[in-house]
DNA sequence: CGAAATCTTGAGTATAATCAAAAACGGTGG
DNA sequence: CCACCGTTTTTGATTATACTCAAGATTTCG
């Protein structure tokens, strides 16, 4: 874990600031914004499922998911997250939590508190409209996956998938020359897919033999970034991006 | 179409005031939110993907839903609107619509321009959070779609939209002794359940062979609460109700 | 009443699931 | 540095859920 914030700083700043120009004020109260930071191990549950949360958590380091469970038990992760992502942001208006989130990796967490959340949107309106424009572009994901699960199938929904980690990890500085790594195993995959590990492997090999990705271990390489793109029907629009990010 | 609405009387003055009590100042501002109100005609685009609406569209009367197009055209329902929903709510803070939102039915609905709304955020941070919950709530069905979709299968995922549905039109009295009109096709329903209309058809014959539901036309009548919400492993923790909606 | 939309039925097929087990990998401790 | 153990990936054989194509019945609505 090499987190690429420094300590003491907090990235929603940066995160904030590359959607509108922060005033002195509003950096001011971003800065003093009372944040617990903590390191989760790997595959541990930050928030679960029926939880009545008073604060959220900003994941600074590692991957996480949002997942729920079927009464049969069957696992469905239904986001990713990544720096600087808050992961249940949705909980500072929402009594109940109606899903859980776990760790894939090692993350490192910011939890701030739902009361120093509310005093921030109060006192800074335009925060409070990023913060809930933030939402909004989780609710779109959510509805592209959605489209995804119910219409794409094998390797265009798992090649959809990909692009959009790529896109999102880009747009936080973590693809380099069309790399990344990718620490997410084939059963993630596969629980976030709606598809069996057995056929998530069956797909990549595929996308492999017809040189759409390299994926070793826990590193992802893209050799054609169009091709990917073409194979999942991927257009970044709904990722609401500016246009630098969306672009590279 | 028969609305139960009062004309001249802002429908969201109810649907707030039922989140929490209204101050004279609150419900004077809803009074006064400047809403155009036209018909539209059934099987309509009220708004498409790729628009820049600047204003927002409150369902008054009748059904819609938001839907996505795939690349090879397959259309994909991810939400349907009754009323009171702002079905379009989103593009409050998003620039680009990144779905569209049709008519099933004949629908009235209510413009309310962005300014408008924006307006009435600044002044009103109550109103303000409850908005931006009604989002939240939103996206908390699209998780749970995106479970059914990619968990459920045949019976079980048809039994959990229609356990919505009715869940949701109670709440707006549009449910009487466990029966109610249900203008949506089995196309429609095939959108949205990532079925083909062959495979609801068949799926439905065998609900109504199992005696979990009666659908008739347009209208939906459950003989038996328990098992179609058992058939449909509904929880309806996720549509974040008051505890008497829920409860019913 | 007639045309269009919606629903229903049948036969054959495909994508992905299930079950089961083996191989490869990655980290840990001796 | 290597042996070992748990996790992850891979492979094979069989099955099932749902799709496709095609046509006929029924309902709806102008």
């Amino acid at each position: 874990m090499h987190s690429p914030f420094k300590l003491g700083y907090n990235p929603l700043i940066h995160k904030l600031g590359s959607i509108f120009t922060l005033t002195e004020n509003e950096r001011h109260a971003l800065e003093n914004l009372p944040m617990q930071v903590a390191v989760i191990k790997a595959d541990q549950d930050i928030v679960r499922e029926g939880d009545h949360p008073s604060r959220c958590c900003l994941i600074l380091d590692g991957f996480a998911c949002t997942y729920k469970v079927t009464a049969e038990g069957r696992r469905q992760i239904v986001a990713f997250s990544i720096p600087v992502d808050i992961a249940d942001l949705q909980s500072l208006h929402l009594n109940v939590l109606d899903n859980s989130v776990a760790t894939i990796t090692a993350c490192g967490v910011g939890f701030i508190t739902h009361e120093a959340l509310r005093d921030l949107c109060t006192s800074h309106p335009r925060i409070a409209a990023a913060l809930w424009r933030d939402t909004l572009v989780d609710a779109s994901i959510f509805r592209e996956w959605m489209m995804n699960v119910a219409r794409r199938e094998g390797a265009s929904r798992m090649a959809h998938v990909l692009c959009e980690l790529l896109v999102r990890l880009r747009a936080v500085g973590l693809v380099e020359d069309h790399a990344c790594d990718l620490p997410i195993t084939q059963v993630e995959f596969a629980d976030a897919l709606g598809f069996t590990t057995v056929h998530v492997n069956r797909v990549l090999q595929q996308m492999r033999t017809d040189g759409l990705i390299e994926l070793k271990g826990k590193r992802l390489f893209v050799p054609d970034w169009e091709r990917l793109k073409e194979a999942g029907e991927f257009d970044p629009t709904y990722l609401h991006l500016d246009d630098e990010e969306a672009a590279a």
